[in-house]
DNA sequence: TCACGGAATATTTTT
DNA sequence: TATTCCGTGA
């Protein structure tokens, strides 16, 4: 027996762990030095034993600001936190919660100087490496054909799945886009500038900020020293979708009396595109010796005919860690797998469904539709609006991305780092009569001056400004003559910006509603380069078009939601839709032993959402224009188990309705 | 050098 | 079904 189970003893602890928790999660709670890692199952109660541990540490006395809480997104570690804080009080509030990608960047501004770097740098997404991929490859390689060259979203895969991965562009260009061999030197030319543009540009990607903190972790050994020293015990949720580099961090991180607990699930990693390796988790115990390993195996969230099926599905999974989930919640409905005659039959007889739950008095918001991809709901979301049926959607394509939004980003992105070229090409093109030609030249001036975004100002005299490029300059006057709240700059901006939406889109109010929407996020802040930081970082994951006015808020919402953005949470009933062979699993995936395999957690991940009830449902009959393909065949994943587990119906009475 | 129109080309998930 | 790219005319 350890010091530590002898001061259990003696210790009196306000929350009652024994009560609230089984004797795994106990073990886990109580766990304190040490290498640790919890194996644990869907509806295992997860956050429950994380945000339980919290409060153990600082009920036991560790300070809140030397715990680390490392999650999937910035929202489920500020959720843990303020529960952690409610089970207990506020102090555990005061720990350092967020992912990955958060911490980095936290890191790196905060120790820009002892590091030589700057402070001063902006975070690109995805569409902002895009098009200075777009820049370069017009610059250095305009003789390539197009044909037989990959597209710059291609580019950009490969170079985020070489950084991911850790292995060279070459390998992965090898490996995965054999195609592609024949123009291995340009690629590789490309991406060296692209990596040469971030730098003069001060700009990082996603894939940089955990580049750069690793870097500086494994070469500056005295800073390591002091934050790993700050962080004494850290915490990271969903470890089968973390990289090698993340995996890397962690370790330099817990330092040389390592403090560690990894909780995750290997049968649910499901972001092997973005460089997450499940096998990290089977690794966990090598990489630090002598590690504990907890399983939590007690399902409490699904009803034993969900279990039943969801332990069905993940057996044909082959490389797993082996655990058998249980619940004590027997009873209930067998699962259903559903045929319809068409896709809109499919949308009709789950808005049908749904109509039913409701009337029988389901909250609309215990209730979601889920599905592999993002365009599987639009005729489903035609079938709601028509039957008035208020839905939000989760996932796909967001509000962040879509050009009115990213146009105003990029001028207050100028201000807070005038080196940021991209975004000074975006908003000097939306002016009349500017092209890339005269984008670069005045790029080049303002940064020839060294005075920041200001620098345009005095351009009057060299470029002649016309109407639009004079409203700039006068934009950017009003910006330098005074100190600024974030939300009064963006209300300057969006008056700035407002005549040029209103023609260059017809749809301008609906997009003029969207800036307000804006303005009361930026409203939160109080520093520019936390909220352009966040807004990269973690934007709000609602989807265009779905803003929710205020006065919506209260309102129950039924919940659409890709897969991916369905991790971790719950509901009562959920849908399970276009579980047709071909396009769950994606008519990609079919000619890849591992993609597959990822396939197939995903269909776990969507089913094990359920607490009481769940279906499944497909079209019978859908041409692939893609593929010339014709799709009948119902998910090979939920094919062929038989009918006490997964019930089967066929549902053909819409076909005249259609 | 810019703007516009027609042609070509496709995957999906997210920090 | 959109989006993105290229060539042409002004």
């Amino acid at each position: 027996m350890n010091d530590f189970n002898q001061r259990d003893r003696i210790v009196r602890y306000r929350i009652d762990y024994e009560k609230e928790l089984n004797a795994a999660q106990i073990e886990a709670v109580s766990f304190k030095e040490g290498a640790l890692l919890v194996i644990a199952g869907a509806g295992s109660g997860k956050t429950r034993t994380l945000t339980y541990r919290v409060a153990r540490l600082v009920e036991e006395g560790v300070p809140p600001q030397s715990i680390l809480l490392l999650t999937f997104t910035r929202k489920a570690s500020a959720e843990m936190l303020s529960r952690a804080s409610r089970l207990l009080d506020n102090r555990c509030g005061k720990a350092a919660g967020g992912t990955f990608h958060s911490f980095a960047n936290a890191t790196l501004r905060r120790y820009a100087a002892a590091i030589g770097g700057q402070s001063d740098f902006t975070i690109i997404d995805r569409s902002d490496a895009e098009s200075l991929v777009g820049m370069i490859r017009k610059e250095i390689a305009k003789d390539i054909n197009r044909r037989g060259f990959p597209r710059n979203q291609t580019l950009l895969n490969i170079f985020s799945k070489s950084v991911n991965k850790s292995i060279p562009v070459e390998e992965v260009i090898y490996d995965d886009y054999p195609h592609f061999s024949v123009s291995v030197a340009p690629i590789l030319a490309i991406n060296e500038s692209y990596q040469e543009r971030k730098q003069q540009h001060k700009l990082l990607d996603f894939d940089d900020l955990l580049l750069n903190l690793h870097r500086v972790l494994k070469e500056q050994s005295d800073l390591r020293r002091k934050i790993a020293a700050a962080y004494r015990y850290i915490m990271v949720d969903e470890y089968q979708d973390t990289n090698q580099i993340q995996a890397d961090i962690l370790y330099l991180l817990a330092g040389d009396n390592p403090n560690v607990m990894a909780v995750g699930d290997d049968s649910q990693s499901i972001y092997a595109f973005r460089g997450a390796n499940f096998k990290n988790i089977m690794k966990f115990p090598e990489i630090f010796p002598g590690t504990t390993i907890i399983r939590l195996e007690e399902n409490y969230r699904s009803r034993e005919p969900i279990l039943n099926l969801t332990n069905k599905i993940i057996d044909r999974a082959t490389e797993k860690y082996e655990k058998k989930l249980f619940t004590r919640k027997v009873g209930g409905k067998t699962p259903c797998l559903v045929e319809t005659e068409s896709e809109n039959g499919q949308s009709k007889y789950i808005v049908d469904r749904i109509v039913a739950l409701h009337d029988d008095g389901m909250p609309l918001d215990q209730i979601a539709v889920l599905f592999r991809a993002s365009f599987h709901s639009f005729d489903l979301e035609i079938e709601l609006t028509r039957r008035n049926i208020a839905y939000v959607k989760v996932g796909g394509f967001r509000f962040i991305e879509s050009a009115h939004i990213k146009d105003v980003l990029a001028h207050l992105r100028v201000v807070a780092n005038a080196a940021d070229r991209i975004s000074w090409y975006r908003l000097l093109l939306l002016i009349n009569k500017i092209g890339p030609k005269s984008a670069q030249n005045i790029f080049q001036a303002v940064i020839d001056q060294s005075a920041g975004f200001s620098g345009l100002i005095n351009l009057r005299k060299e470029f002649k400004p016309n109407r639009g490029l004079e409203r700039l300059m006068e934009l950017f006057c009003i910006i330098d003559a005074r100190p600024m709240s974030v939300a009064q700059m963006g209300e300057v901006v969006i008056n700035y910006y407002g005549p040029i939406v209103r023609e260059k889109y017809d749809d301008y109010p609906r997009r003029l509603k969207d800036l307000e929407q804006l303005l009361s996020i930026m409203d939160r802040y109080r520093s520019l380069e936390a909220f352009l930081s966040d807004m990269a970082l973690e934007p709000p994951n609602v989807s265009k078009g779905k803003v929710l006015s205020p006065s919506d808020t209260d309102q129950a919402h039924l919940v659409l939601s890709t897969i991916h953005s369905a991790k971790g949470l719950e509901w009562h009933t959920v849908f399970i839709i276009w579980a047709l062979d071909g396009r769950f699993p994606s008519i990609h995936a079919l000619n890849s032993q591992a993609d597959l395999e990822e396939e197939l957690r995903l269909m776990y991940v969507a089913a094990t959402r359920a607490r009481e009830m769940l279906f499944i449902s497909y079209p019978g009959e859908i041409y692939d224009r893609g593929s010339g393909l014709l799709l009948n065949n119902p998910s090979r994943f939920i094919d062929g188990i038989p009918d006490d587990t997964l019930e089967r119906k066929y549902i053909g009475y819409y076909l005249d309705l259609a």
